[in-house]
DNA sequence: CTGAAAGCGCTTACAG
DNA sequence: CTGAAAGCGCTTACAG
């Protein structure tokens, strides 16, 4: 791209000048208007834009035609390898679809995410996709007012108008709980970070409720809660996994089997559990709750219930462009869990994997892959 | 933020309006120009401008000054944690700079490469971070000349001038080599998938030379090369390792350690070994190669040698900002490989882990505290 | 300290 | 099919 002769990059001008005819026809030509030009015309004028090197600035065209084809995306943090997941989903629908994807991480900061969310309304998005920790619903319905379309997803943001969605937590915690009683175990027990968002809240409460559907006493007691807060990356959950289990251990009084809250959470686990001796699945058996992609690397792999975060993604990135063409439409979507049964879990008394468990080889899965149920709202 | 009487977002012009000044004043109060304006005249301006929830367009400023303050990103995948570090760490410094990040995956598909570039020019860009697989160089020129600053890192497009960071790969491959030797073992095999990429000739490289420092034989029969090619996910290199592994396994001619090409990489050899009943360390010992961030939280915690994503990313944000401020600036930062021994490499006939393992307790490690030595160009 | 005016690069009614 | 003109929202020499 040669500068043109006013040492800037060439204009749709230039490209008039060159042909003797006006920007108009040039725009016309060059922008896929469907607007007629004739062929000879069109010609030069496509000949003269290669020459010059032109190049298109979106920005001239977005100020004039007051909109735009970039959408915002703001995410906890891209340490936590659920929201990579969610990202890919999201921006490969977007390419599709011919958004561009502006990224912004909050670390969990609420003065980051309003800071993030205004400069994506002064960018001029078309909208957002967005998992706040702390959501400022004032802030939201103003950018909103603004033009801005948002979607948000694992959350509801009370106050606030828009389509989302969702995931059935407590239909997870349930189906752990199956799952393990279904293999023989009844002395169960759940570890989790400190329990903040809403989402671990459902996930406990759907344990709490399997146990007492299968009649397992001591609900409460059965749920271990590390004492590590969140430090911005996810170490912190390996950690607490670790030192709850290894104190497990200690006691004396293991479970036959442990749902961890997330896989990360079941890595620190098995990691406390093995430093002491005991064997995983061959003494206790882990189940985790995610389906990252490395669970199904490790060894043992891990048994799992998988949380869509590819179709979550994607499902987002396909409600905020129905919400583009459609301001007054709103759904919510969503999502069941779904058991991934490996090895790290096993069935009680027994040398065998867990039934229906895939033995030797782990399931080759691509990102997109998995067909996952939907719940109707 | 109420809309106009015109129907539309407020603009300096209804603030200018309702304050009796020109839109000049306004712009000069709002924009933090450093311009003077009288403290009463900028209180009934702010005021106004809070009353009527004015945001400022950035499309339109960036229009008349001709600059921006966004960046793209172009990855070839989100699904390798390698990327997702790299992003974190460039998107950490961009923020703290004040950049933005448009961020493009390119799935490793060259035209996809070619137009996301495009389209990053179209968006007036001040500049981008590349990896590319098969790099345009004709294409990235002309862009630059279009007034794209670029950086790229991991690799060095012939016939570009721009900054770069670097790794030394081929010490790594040396330092692997070193460290196992120096734990005992002299039966060493490299394992890898199908070696595309010139980062991985070079590790390669590094690994055979090192057998030759050390005096051991048959270099080249020491690195097993996989089949499967990749498929945009990562997952190709888990099942390298583990037929790789599995092969060897049956072949009956174990070496007493493994040299996995990446982390994943050795994730598969590690499941290859054990469906064997092999175990790693007892048996075998595994060096993987990246650190990546579940390597350590996998057990066994994963011996291996760091590759520093999020310090990469952070350093090409930073090359690419001393770009921005000095055009003809470029300068080449190059990163040394560190050794991170952890549970899955044992000294030969001992039934310690190596010796400078970390035992128990898997290092707490932040996103960015490990420190990198930088090599001069 | 303030304003009138031009212009960033483009698109699009309007007129022909 | 083509062009002249206005305008998207802002900034910034220039003049006062």
């Amino acid at each position: 791209m040669a500068l043109a002769p006013h040492g800037r990059k060439p204009t749709i001008y230039d490209i008039a000048r060159k042909c003797g005819v006006s920007g108009a026809t040039v725009s016309r030509a060059l922008s896929n208007s469907g607007y007629p030009v004739s062929a000879p015309v069109r010609a030069s004028i496509e000949a003269a834009a290669k020459e010059l090197g032109y190049t298109p600035n979106a920005v001239g065209r977005m100020l004039r035609r007051r909109e735009s084809m970039d959408i915002g995306v703001v995410l906890p943090n891209l340490s936590n390898p659920y929201f990579t997941s969610v990202l890919l989903g999201l921006e490969t629908e977007a390419h599709r679809l011919g958004y561009n994807v502006l990224l912004s991480s909050s670390f969990r900061d609420p003065d980051i995410e309003a800071r993030a969310l205004r400069m994506l309304a002064t960018k001029q998005v078309a909208g957002a996709i967005v998992s706040l920790t702390r959501p400022d619903a004032a802030l939201l319905r103003e950018l909103q007012a603004g033009g801005v379309g948002f979607v948000t997803f694992d959350q509801k943001v009370e106050g606030l108008q828009c389509s989302r969605v969702e995931f059935d937590f407590e239909a997870a915690g349930l189906l752990a709980v199956d799952h393990l009683v279904e293999q023989g175990h009844r002395d169960l027990v759940f570890v989790s970070s400190p329990i903040d968002r809403p989402s671990r809240v459902a996930l406990r409460a759907g344990f709490l409720e399997g146990l007492e559907r299968h009649g397992i006493p001591d609900g409460a007691d059965r749920c271990l809660l590390g004492g590590i807060e969140s430090e911005g990356t996810e170490g912190y959950e390996v950690e607490n996994g670790r030192l709850l289990a290894a104190g497990l251990a200690d006691s004396g009084r293991l479970p036959t089997a442990v749902f961890a809250a997330n896989d990360i959470t079941a890595f620190g686990v098995i990691q406390g559990l093995t430093a002491r001796g005991i064997r995983v699945p061959e003494d206790v058996s882990v189940l985790g709750f995610d389906d990252l992609p490395f669970s199904a690397w490790v060894t043992p792999a891990l048994s799992t219930i998988a949380h869509p975060a590819f179709e979550t993604g994607a499902m987002a990135m396909r409600l905020l462009a129905e919400t583009l063409k459609d301001r007054d439409r709103i759904s919510v979507q969503k999502f069941a869990p779904r058991l991934v049964p490996r090895a790290s879990v096993r069935r009680r008394g027994s040398d065998a994997p867990a039934s229906g468990a895939a033995t030797g080889t782990p399931d080759a899965r691509t990102a997109s892959d998995s067909k996952y149920r939907r719940i109707a709202p």
